[in-house]
DNA sequence: TTGCCTTATTGACGCAGGTCAACGCCCGCG
DNA sequence: CGCGGGCGTTGACCTGCGTCAATAAGGCAA
């Protein structure tokens, strides 16, 4: 059974051998561009730089690095993770393309947590530095950026609340409720996903056992609510999820 | 027994019935000011509003309202939460003098949470978009803005991380910690201090029950760890309670 | 002071989810 | 094509914290 794969967001008639350019990348109206006028949207262009695309597993950044640039992903997934003193892992984020990642790091010029690819993943680099001399200049482009990070704060809040006050049931059902939303802004279906990350990838974040989110599946799929198959998911009953979400 | 306690940070010699101005105010070296140079100061000091104190339970502003300003706490303590949609409580953070809150209602021009004093309270008003404008005048002023908000995101995330992974006893731990490193900062005692929020509170924050926030808070003196006596604290063995925050 | 009400402490008990263990299945590799 | 190792699922058991309940201790008004 073939689903949706979000893969490969390629312009091929590009200068650049990876992408064309913001005004041609479909992703302009989720991404840093929103809000900015075509000639803006050029000059932020001369600013951002597209590289090689990752491969799965490997590194974007690692924590407490020199903080230089913050990432938009293209195509693929990413997570962001970082280390407790006693070694343990806490994922903080999942990343789509659209989303940027690395503003964490801005604090303190270290990043705060590592950036890894969960699947094949492409991402434009934004020098801060860069990006802050434009910020001064357009005032649109600093408005959206310090919309971008107040909305990471809202969201970490978010998830906080679900940390600290949901059930097993429910932090599953707010993460499938969260990509499904994340995917139908990006046009794709919000019904139909494969999941890039692992169960322990998605228990670490949720703050489960990979038993546990194993067990929340099986336990919807016979409710049906899901219809899960390995990493593809379906959701046969979306309110019922998102019911689930706040219980 | 008489203990610390952090209030008045009054300049009696004030044009305004409240508050000097930034150059005078002795918080400037962990507020907005910092970082920037006298010239500086003094424009920002004109658009900051000082007004009266915020009486034990009043609102600074509440959730989904209209978004206008950030906030600088210049005395007092106050609770950042929000109502989840199934009406229970989410503490998200506590704000000292010296911090800023409001900066989650960015995203999207409506405050994402709702923000009250916990004590009397006094607060600097700071109208967000002639932060925005001067922020694109002053280089400084930016940068530090950016970092303010990076700061809140990386903190955010290692609540998350709190909340994910560690037991009662080092949540409640890792909490006393950063009351005490946060009281050392503003130059009061990091050993001996009044919490200025209840045991709910502490236990919304941390996603324990107050029983268990109280069973924690014996454990730890049965221990020679702390000395409580209802929300006076005093820490006996630091390096003890350091080590617990991250068992 | 007295009295009331809110906040904190302590104990007994139950359960959601963690832990440990066994097993099956997919997928990449030789 | 078959083999091996990671990933996912399921079951049985255990425990840390939540729940419920009773009591104590402040704090504020009059």
């Amino acid at each position: 059974m073939k689903l949706i794969v979000d893969r490969s967001e390629d312009v091929p008639t590009a200068p650049s051998p990876y992408q064309a350019s913001c005004s041609t990348c479909r992703l302009s109206s989720l991404c840093l561009p929103l809000a900015l006028e075509a000639a803006e949207i050029d000059v932020l262009d001369r600013i951002v730089q597209r590289s090689k695309p990752l491969q799965k597993g490997q590194h974007l950044y690692r924590e407490s690095e020199h903080f230089q640039s913050v990432f938009a992903v293209r195509s693929g997934t990413l997570k962001a993770y970082r280390t407790t003193d006693n070694g343990r892992e806490q994922v903080t984020g999942f990343y789509f393309p659209g989303e940027i990642l690395g503003m964490d790091g801005i604090g303190n010029n270290r990043h705060a947590s590592s950036a890894k690819a969960l699947e094949t993943a492409a991402v434009c680099e934004i020098p801060f530095t860069a990006l802050e001399t434009l910020s001064a200049k357009m005032p649109h482009l600093q408005r959206h950026f310090f919309q971008l990070m107040s909305r990471e704060i809202a969201e970490d809040q978010q998830l906080i609340t679900l940390l600290s006050k949901s059930s097993a049931d429910a932090r599953v059902a707010a993460l499938l409720v969260s990509i499904s939303t994340r995917n139908a802004r990006r046009k794709l279906s919000a019904i139909r996903f494969r999941l890039s990350m692992s169960r322990v990838d998605i228990g670490n974040y949720l703050g489960l056992t990979v038993e546990t989110v194993s067990r929340v599946f099986s336990r919807m799929q016979k409710l049906g609510v899901l219809c899960v198959e390995n990493k593809e998911i379906e959701i046969l009953d979306r309110d019922a999820l998102v019911e689930m979400a706040d219980a």
